[in-house]
DNA sequence: CTTTAGACGAAGTATTA
DNA sequence: TAATAATTCGTCTAAAG
């Protein structure tokens, strides 16, 4: 699914990955899209500002999203059609509701739009691949389109969705690191989070240890056995369940130190400690608890 | 002097009543 | 809203290297 290539000209890392699916090539330590659209599968997001009218619904929600009551393609009947009723009661009956649904649908759009430029910030300042701004494109629209947006703040909706999206994805970004870009407080952003993962779409990934792994090993350049020795050891330890609940920096950390260890390329809990954004004493906890759960024996010092 | 280990309470979070 | 349980953090002490 996702090969090596080569080096990151942004940051000097190797943790290039190919994605088939969206056909590009991302640095997974700084985000970095180094080749992109070589094939496109996406939807068309980027044109729309530019474009007008009607044509915007060819940018809807992916057929998956899609529930035929709820896209913004869904119409009350073609005009034509309407002629062809003979009550006139009925006639105008629809005629009112395709007045209200262009009201709705219009305020939808006025709102997208807005949405959109701040998401286009936000994520260039963050340096977000396409993929992940056009997974937050939709999930943003998802939420407008169910009035979570209602009583809320556009950024603070917004910078949940890219959130979620760079979740989906599986690029490492803190909540931190976007609520320093975004225009709304920390609450704000956690409190649509909480409500677009109940109310919209659940396929979100739980934050994983691994994900982290290579940003982190990056960092503190390790050797590539290293870093496949500590995936390893998360691998198992998520099979015994030891993983849940726990901080994935804290996981990663500890397993990079196990890893770094046993390698024989060894870096402190200090060091770990300061890259993956947690303490020594965590590292400390963990490491503890990998060693004891998995049975990992500590013979080369 | 540096690294590691472990204990303690403080602080922030998620869940429940 | 308040109480709870689990988790991480900061700090301190101590041992090992």
């Amino acid at each position: 699914m996702e090969t090596l290539i080569k080096k990151c000209p942004e940051c000097g890392g190797i943790n290039l990955f190919f994605n088939k699916e969206k056909g590009e090539v991302i640095c997974k330590d700084c985000g970095l899209v180094i080749e992109e659209k070589m094939i496109d599968f996406g939807q068309e997001w980027r044109d729309f500002d530019e474009e007008g009218g009607e044509s915007r619904r060819r940018a809807g929600a992916p057929s998956t999203f899609t529930k035929h009551d709820q896209g913004l393609g869904t119409d009350v009947g073609k005009v034509g059609d309407l002629y062809s009723i003979s009550d006139k009661k009925e006639r105008n009956k629809f005629f009112r509701l395709r007045k209200w649904q262009y009201r709705i649908s219009t305020a939808i759009e006025r709102n997208l739009k807005l949405a959109l430029s701040e998401l286009k910030r936000v994520s260039s300042y963050l340096k977000l691949p396409e993929s992940v701004e056009e997974e937050a494109a939709r999930i943003y629209t998802q939420a407008v389109q169910r009035g979570l947006v209602r009583g809320r703040s556009i950024e603070s909706v917004v910078a949940a969705s890219i959130y979620l999206a760079c979740r989906i994805h599986r690029i490492p970004r803190r909540l931190d690191e976007i609520v320093t870009e975004a225009k709304t407080n920390r609450k704000q952003i956690s409190q649509a989070v909480r409500l677009i993962l109940f109310q919209v779409k659940v396929d979100v990934p739980l934050p994983s240890a691994n994900d982290l792994i290579p940003r982190l090993s990056a960092d503190l350049a390790l050797k590539g056995r290293t870093v496949k020795r500590a995936t390893e050891i998360i691998r198992t330890a998520r099979k015994e369940r030891v993983t849940i609940g726990k901080d994935p920096g804290g996981i990663a950390g500890a397993a990079l130190y196990i890893a770094s260890i046993l390698e024989e390329d060894r870096r402190t809990q200090r060091e770990i400690a300061e890259v993956s954004r947690v303490t020594e004493v965590t590292i400390r906890n963990r490491y503890k608890e990998l060693v004891r759960s998995l049975g990992i024996s500590f013979e080369p010092k």
